[in-house]
DNA sequence: AAACCGGGGTA
DNA sequence: TACCCAGGTTT
């Protein structure tokens, strides 16, 4: 990869210029890099900023985090999405309040080892928080250097990424390593873009880039195709009474764990109002919403249901609208039944 | 190595 | 629609 010695000055240079202003880079503590850099895991920067913004708030240091109440956390991380990601965050808190005595620790090995924190993460916070020449390989500095390399190499391999990650360390300047890798990622995200549609015109590698010289922009970088998605149909029962609405807590693994749902079954099932335990005065076909996620697709069709008691299963809680706002986190998948729910919430007279 | 884990922006 | 995003953990 003998592009890539080309180019830490220019590259440097360009993000001098074209730095984006962002609120954890105003003040990079280890602690904002850190949480910075887990929410920016797979979510786009612009999804990020409100998020932020709103955690440190809540939760300014690493010991406020060590301490919160795992319904606080959810209810900030509500609608961000790999929402193990927050469990991971405060679980690594205890890790770094009991080893380190609150203080992140300036290793990449040492990063390495909390709840969260994979190889990107501690390169990231390694060289920007503390300087330390390691890099940090995201999706973004994996397509540059494919690209700028002329690598052809599948980079969803382990074995590309450790390639691309060693080229790197050859090249990282050590007077600014934090600088350079947000460089990378700066540039995989504002120019040199996926989808062949990259900005070639303003790029600080455009005079060496070996994908472009050789016109292989829309070829590069090679990644294997993903699985299909799989499609469920569910039923989504939004069942009220006296003015509020049941929520039921989804298991502690898998699939949105943890976060608070409107119960809901496979299509399929019937009779299962009965098997909660719950007897409709009324009930009615509501609407529909479609969500998807990384591998399954829901298609859901609410059931608008009268309950006739405030009998509900183990586990389950009734919510009033305040109680729903502030208090339980909802994925967004639900997000398409707020206005049923709002409806029901106001009044069940409708519902016959 | 492959599967699992959200949600949204963009072409 | 399909792709991809400042990835990590589990199997």
């Amino acid at each position: 990869m003998r592009e890539l010695e080309q180019l830490p000055i220019p590259l440097l240079a360009w993000y001098h210029e074209n730095a984006r202003v962002l609120p954890w880079r105003s003040d990079p503590t280890p602690y904002h890099v850190w949480v910075s850099e887990i929410m920016l895991q797979q979510t786009r920067v612009a999804a990020v900023m409100g998020y932020y913004s709103r955690f440190m708030e809540t939760l300014p240091d690493v010991a406020a985090l060590a301490a919160v109440e795992d319904d606080v956390l959810m209810k900030l991380w509500q609608g961000l999405g790999y929402y193990s990601r927050a469990r991971n965050l405060k679980k690594a808190a205890g890790q770094v309040m009991e080893r380190y005595g609150g203080a992140l620790p300036a290793s990449y090995e040492e990063l390495l080892t909390l709840a969260g924190v994979g190889e990107y993460t501690a390169g990231a916070i390694a060289s920007i928080a503390f300087g330390i020449p390691v890099p940090a390989v995201d999706g973004n500095v994996l397509r540059v250097v494919a690209r700028i390399a002329g690598d052809e190499g599948d980079i969803t391999l382990p074995a590309t990424k450790k390639r691309m990650g060693q080229a790197l360390q050859e090249i990282i300047p050590t007077a600014m390593p934090g600088a350079f890798n947000q460089a990378m990622m700066e540039l995989g995200a504002t120019v040199c873009l996926p989808n062949g549609a990259p900005l070639c015109d303003k790029c600080p590698a455009a005079g060496f880039c070996a994908a472009l010289a050789q016109d292989k922009i829309d070829l590069l970088p090679v990644k294997a195709p993903k699985k299909a998605r799989r499609v469920e149909e569910r039923t989504v029962y939004l069942i009220f009474h006296e003015g509020r609405v049941a929520l039921r807590r989804r298991p502690e693994k898998g699939l949105l764990a943890g976060l608070w749902e409107y119960p809901n079954e496979l299509a399929e099932k019937t009779d299962i109002l009965e098997q909660w335990g719950i007897i409709p005065t009324s009930q009615r076909w509501g609407g529909t919403g479609k969500h998807i996620f990384t591998h399954i697709e829901w298609h859901m069709t609410a059931r608008m249901v009268q309950a006739a008691g405030d009998t509900l299963p183990p586990g389950w809680v009734w919510a009033d609208g305040p109680a729903l706002r502030q208090t339980y986190a909802v994925p967004n998948a639900f997000q398409s039944f707020v206005p049923l729910v709002e409806a029901g919430l106001a009044g069940a007279e409708t519902l016959t």
